[in-house]
DNA sequence: ATAACTTAGTGTAAATAATACACGAACTAA
DNA sequence: TTAGTTCGTGTATTATTTACACTAAGTTAT
């Protein structure tokens, strides 16, 4: 166990929890750690923040470099600091976590990682370090969020059916909505346009397409007014 | 300007931002620095998290070491890391908040505060560091949690008006509420006992006096049900 | 004594939001 | 043509939220 040498303040770190919704399944995006502690296990993607080196940055710098995932909009979740959540001595990290389409990136394993993979959330591997911890934070923060929130905006098509769009709402909450409730509810936010189009090729009757109106979205929530499912 | 020798990462700080209430007003903490930088400025009660120390210790111990103030129940806020927030160079902090009432405690400042003392809120001095924009992510915070989770345990007396609980709200959220509407909230909650007994000595029909029936919260908040006002 | 003042305490009606629930329409595949 | 699948729609019931005004019980001043 190297890195046992005197150091006068915690080390600082940051770890990224990234979901991934892909038709109905929520996704957790993880790296197989390369070296020691845990090598070999499957563990957030994170490491130290430089000096000099803002902690979004430091995050979106170490999510880039070991899974090739960039431009990610990212949320601070919470900071862990149990003195022996890291084996090497007292590591304090910051956690950052977003919901991202996963088709929308290639993965890319380096520096420190030996692979990335996107697990199903409920089906992730044991993890190292006090990552399990964090990534049931992050599932608690991220139902908490959609509740007075509207989503959808990055992780859908385009254009999209409301059948598409409750079932991203199901998936991240866990749960079965009702269907006249939920189209009852998201109508009256008029935040999507309805386009008078139609999906094609389904082997039953084709749904309408939307559109999200980002504009009224903006618009609402700057106004203070808040949404809620 | 000391501490400016070379440092190979980050360093790491805690702040404490205690709101007390008192009878009304809402006030805030502060601390008189008594050494470079911002010397003789207010400033949030904080400093380096030691080695093989928790962030909460850290906070609790800065908290009681620059003003006195001891046993609180401090929940952590948000970690900031702006690269520019301390002219020593990078330090990253962690804040951590809590609501208390000032009389229960005793201020004394030393270890590099020269003075402590609280201010109302809505008239703090100028701040040290980003120590104001702390302070309104605190306040936002506040807010947001007294929504749906009842206060006032250790901010009243523990005998206590409906009245007096009310103030309490009002204060916190910075709006009226209806009198009725609020009564018949709090009181369907089933977490106040009223007493029968009347307070004394005032100069206006007196009120019934309750308790907190701190049981009844534990059971109501374990059994995932919420509050909300 | 009584009038003036202050805060306590109470109920209802209206509006809004949440929930539960079932069937015909449109399309494809067999 | 039938079977199978998903789409799309409305209403009644219940719960929650909001708005609103007067009498009761004490003290103080005249």
């Amino acid at each position: 166990m190297p890195y046992t040498y005197a150091y006068p303040r915690p080390a600082l770190t940051v770890d990224c929890i990234l979901f991934g919704y892909d038709e109905g399944d929520l996704k957790l995006l993880l790296v197989e750690r390369g070296s020691e502690p845990f090598k070999g296990r499957w563990a957030l993607p994170g490491g130290f923040v430089q000096r000099n080196e803002t902690l979004g940055d430091a995050a979106l710098r170490e999510l880039a470099e070991e899974t090739g995932v960039g431009k990610v909009y990212l949320e601070q979740l919470y900071t862990f600091g149990d003195l022996d959540r890291d084996p090497r001595g007292h590591t304090v990290s910051v956690a950052y976590f977003a919901l991202v389409r996963p088709d929308g990136f290639t993965l890319q394993a380096s520096t420190d990682a030996a692979a990335a993979k996107w697990f199903l959330l409920r089906k992730t591997p044991p993890l190292a370090f006090d990552h399990k911890k964090i990534v049931e934070t992050a599932v608690e923060r991220l139902k908490g969020k959609v509740r007075y929130q509207p989503i959808g905006f990055e992780l859908l098509p385009k254009k999209f059916t409301l059948s598409q769009l409750q079932q991203l709402y199901e998936a991240v909450l866990e749960t079965e909505i009702d269907k006249r409730n939920f189209r009852k509810k998201i109508l009256s936010m008029s935040i999507l346009k309805p386009l008078g189009e139609y999906e094609a090729g389904a082997a039953n009757r084709p749904a309408q397409l939307y559109q999200f109106d980002r504009k009224k979205y903006d618009a609402a929530t700057k106004s203070g007014f808040l949404f809620e499912l």
